[in-house]
DNA sequence: ATCTATTTATAACC
DNA sequence: TGGTTATAAATAGAT
């Protein structure tokens, strides 16, 4: 519908296609808003320019949240299937695994061990058994480093002590001794993450009709 | 454009309205294709009528999902996030507990004791052998009913013998004796969950173009 | 659903 | 982008 015909099919020229996108796109705005008032129809309608803009109507009784939320009810199945379903199984996988160790943890703590047969009781003990042996040894371990690390603490203190005791008498009436203790670090960190919004979007209500054009020029990658 | 010129104000007569909103409709859906090819956009349009009905078109290089996919990261609105993030922290709640449960397992094990001290060492220590205690207790509790059952049943073999022989002496040269084994009971289970889906969808492809336009006639409350 | 007089959208141009 | 205009397309009202 203008000077000559055109065929359907992409215009390869890129300013006239800009050209055309925009008197397209604001036909069919004006379009989704006649309907909207003549029919009481709610339209949400986004486009993405080849170049990446963003431009969207939504009815002025409604937001664009609320329209997924109706389209997600009837949709949900199509749309999630793959990614809903995926998700899932992994959590159900997890809720097994998680019982899974549960059912060890309890077998382990003495209970839920009614359908162990005796040979599996045995198994069972004998890890136990090899178990507690390593915790015990690690306990020993433990004392053991502890109680030297303390003796050697005790005896570097002992030393230092009758070194001070040394000095102290050596240099009695000598205002310019002293303790110099050091400072703790300080350390300052500011993160920033900062991106620069690249949105910015207005909305011009016609004053008539209520309805709402809303237009995002925004590029993203 | 049309026999007489309207004002754009809701439709009053129901059936105008209805017919009106189905040939505009039908109006935008084409300019909304006709525009993804001639300019390469990607459009999606959301009609919701006033009786409730759901039509969609969506180009058919993308999907619904993608276009508010990149809608909502320039938005920055959670047009997903209820159903979604939801999903994402069970599993990631889970996961946690998962971890936790590992940790405690290996410990119990004697792994990864490294970090706990001496206290806490001696602790798990005493829970361990606690643990062991009644294992055990069912160990020895298992052996014993296990040898008085064996022992009853031979008890049980052996007098059936006897009964046997004496029968067999009695009744010798008799052909009718003979044993009678007790079947075993057989049960089928079988379970049927089995909801109707209420979603009928069904999509056009135009030959020519590649265009999609999906129609999704469902009512919702 | 189909027809058609008329309105509306827009292609080509500036 | 914004305006003009000849022409194609959409559609209101009727069937």
């Amino acid at each position: 519908m203008g000077r000559g015909k055109i065929e359907i099919k992409k215009i390869e020229n890129p300013t006239n296609r800009q050209v055309t996108y925009s008197k397209r796109r604001n036909g069919i705005f004006k379009k989704a808003q006649e309907l909207t008032i003549l029919c009481d129809a709610k339209v949400s309608l986004i486009m993405i320019s080849n170049t990446g803009k963003i431009h969207e109507y939504i009815s002025p009784t409604t937001t664009t949240k609320k329209i997924y939320d109706q389209y997600q009810k009837v949709m949900k199945i199509d749309l999630w299937k793959s990614h809903y379903e995926k998700m899932l199984d992994t959590l159900e996988a997890h809720k097994k695994v998680n019982n899974k160790l549960r059912r060890e943890i309890r077998q382990r703590m003495g209970e839920g061990l009614n359908h162990l047969d005796y040979q599996e009781l045995c198994s069972l003990e004998q890890k136990m058994e090899a178990s507690v042996a390593i915790i015990r040894e690690q306990k020993f371990h433990k004392i053991k480093t502890q109680t030297v690390t303390y003796r050697k603490k005790l005896e570097n203190v002992k030393q230092k002590n009758g070194a001070l005791l040394l000095g102290f008498e050596a240099k009695c009436g000598d205002p310019h001794y002293g303790l110099v203790e050091s400072e703790g670090d300080y350390e300052s960190a500011a993160a920033f993450a900062n991106g620069a919004s690249n949105l910015y979007a207005f909305r011009l209500h016609s004053s008539d009709h209520g309805a709402v054009y809303g237009t995002h020029d925004v590029h993203f990658s």
